[in-house]
DNA sequence: TTGTAAGCGTTATCAA
DNA sequence: TTGATAACGCTTACAA
């Protein structure tokens, strides 16, 4: 495993200073034809390509994006993974991937990010408090932060998502239409100011049609257990005459517990006994096992909006992308 | 947005010289505890943090673990990256995740990650052909290569697998023991050699029973759709009594789709008509909607015998580790 | 224990 | 167009 050949090795191979390698491998730097072609076949018998770290560190750019995800139990990740990976390549960056957890939280994995000088940080769709981002030990030199899929009230840090008041709007506007009177709200973690802004609108909409949302679920997490248990518990103790007709999950990942749960625990028809929606539109929330009424985030225009700005293509503030209700059999 | 402090400059505040700054950030170094706390006091102060790019281009290392991508259909994959990125994390190490597309191939991707020094490269489970990896130019210094989720034949790439040979022998085992004489197998991409290998063993144990699988369905790719609709076109064409009476999966998003069809678009019961197992175990997978018997990949084994052969703790060899058998509704 | 010199492989800038 | 000098911020090896 022989070392890496160096600009040097192949300046000296060629014959010309280790400048002139550079040269012919900068787009656009003045170099005749004749050194170009004698660098590059110098470099191709040598195997040599530049070293990035060594660019990074002259240049202050390391072509590098960190990506937080806390949350891996929502299927929904991956797509908005595969999409920002692909547009972010295509733009020559590469993506740190970086698991916010308990061991590793906010702080440490933005001061590491800080330490390892990538050229910016998306927070996707994490639930951190506001105050953590005001911190004062990350208020120096950071690298610019963007928050994808979540609210944000900070300001200075814009954020990608997708519109919570025109998805509500559509969605309570449909269900009211569909003669839906009771409805509830499931909610899952409470952090996330995104769970509270779907929360206002849905409330704030039916208020419109003079309906109040009494019933709030909480889960626990995202799962599809936390979504199950939540119904569970909440069919287990309310009266059928008391019930709500018609649950708005958080997002599909809930609604699909606590569709399990009313089918197969309970017995119950959905819509008849009670109408469920999702937020997402998963893969799975189109096969006839769930065939779930949800709502569609606009995930490649709030992808390429964040990539825009991470680019600087765009200028960084927030924007809320409409998206899209999909109707199924559960709504 | 002011520049990050050097160590010079807390070299310059604390009245001593940037050697003792670093020594001060070098765990085990021999400074004096005064000295220690006058530079930490600075680097407070100045909100120093050591630059791990430029310490990367003096050590030659980077932290960085390369983790290809080239599947983002299967839900499967996020768990993984959840432990994947927790475990190299917590060795100090960071996950740099790539796409692996058309526009980016490895060839391209190894390129890329041999430029930006990373410390290893993990294929995890990307479909690839073993010529490509064989490629001359890749040969020279690239990082180590490993494999992950997927068989490797080729020399000096080790691969962490989960054992095909024992997890299709306790299938089989179990599936003749309930009585089922009519197997076929359901195959995702062909290049795959994880997919030969199942299908190898599927095939082979079920030849000790006496018993040939004739009967082989191939999936475009490993999403929802492509098992239901190759399972569709099977059964459309298939008169029920010359019909497989047990159907093996590759995996279960495979499953699931071909357990819509069969429930859904044809009315047939599962497993009396035909059963039906999976490979992977989703959250998914035990939800009563589908309630699929499935194998469970060794997930935490795996990702740990990865890890430590990037650390350099375990020695770089293949290694297959046995799953479990998770026996559900549907076989 | 501490300071010094040299080096990692590149880029920015200026002079020839 | 080309070569040379300095710098990026750190580490290693050695000398004081």
């Amino acid at each position: 495993m022989s070392k890496r050949a160096t600009a040097r090795e192949v300046a000296a191979a060629a014959g010309v200073s280790k400048w002139t390698v550079i040269r012919a491998f900068t787009p656009g730097a003045s170099i005749t034809e004749e050194s170009r072609r004698r660098v590059l076949a110098a470099a191709e018998a040598l195997n040599y390509t530049p070293n990035l770290l060594a660019r990074s560190l002259a240049t202050n750019f390391t072509h590098q994006v960190a990506v937080f995800v806390d949350d891996f139990a929502n299927p929904q990740k991956l797509p908005f993974l595969e999409a920002l990976t692909a547009r972010l390549q295509a733009e020559g960056r590469v993506v740190m991937l970086i698991n916010i957890n308990t061991q590793f939280d906010h702080v440490r994995a933005l001061l590491n990010a800080d330490q390892r000088q990538v050229d910016a940080v998306i927070l996707f769709g994490t639930a951190f408090r506001d105050e953590t981002l005001r911190d004062r030990k990350l208020s120096k030199g950071m690298p610019p932060l963007f928050v994808l899929a979540r609210d944000s009230q900070i300001e200075g840090i814009p954020a990608v998502v997708c519109d919570a008041e025109v998805a509500l709007r559509d969605i309570v506007s449909h269900l009211a239409g569909k003669g839906y009177r009771r409805p509830g709200f499931m909610a899952g973690a409470q952090v996330l100011s995104t769970a509270l802004q779907r929360k206002h609108y849905f409330a704030h909409f039916w208020g419109r049609h003079g309906i109040s949302v009494n019933t709030e679920l909480s889960a626990h997490d995202y799962s599809w257990k936390a979504g199950a248990r939540a119904l569970h518990s909440y069919l287990a103790t309310t009266p059928p005459a008391e019930r709500i007709d018609v649950l708005m999950c958080e997002n599909d990942i809930l609604a699909m517990g606590a569709l399990d749960v009313l089918r197969s625990d309970f017995g119950l028809r959905v819509p008849e006994d009670m109408a469920v929606l999702g937020f997402d539109n998963l893969e799975l929330s189109a096969t006839p096992a769930y065939s779930l009424t949800t709502y569609e985030q606009p995930l490649h225009s709030m992808v390429d909006a964040v990539v825009a700005m991470v680019t600087g293509e765009l200028e960084a503030k927030t924007v809320a992308i409409a998206g899209q209700l999909i109707l199924r059999a559960t709504a």
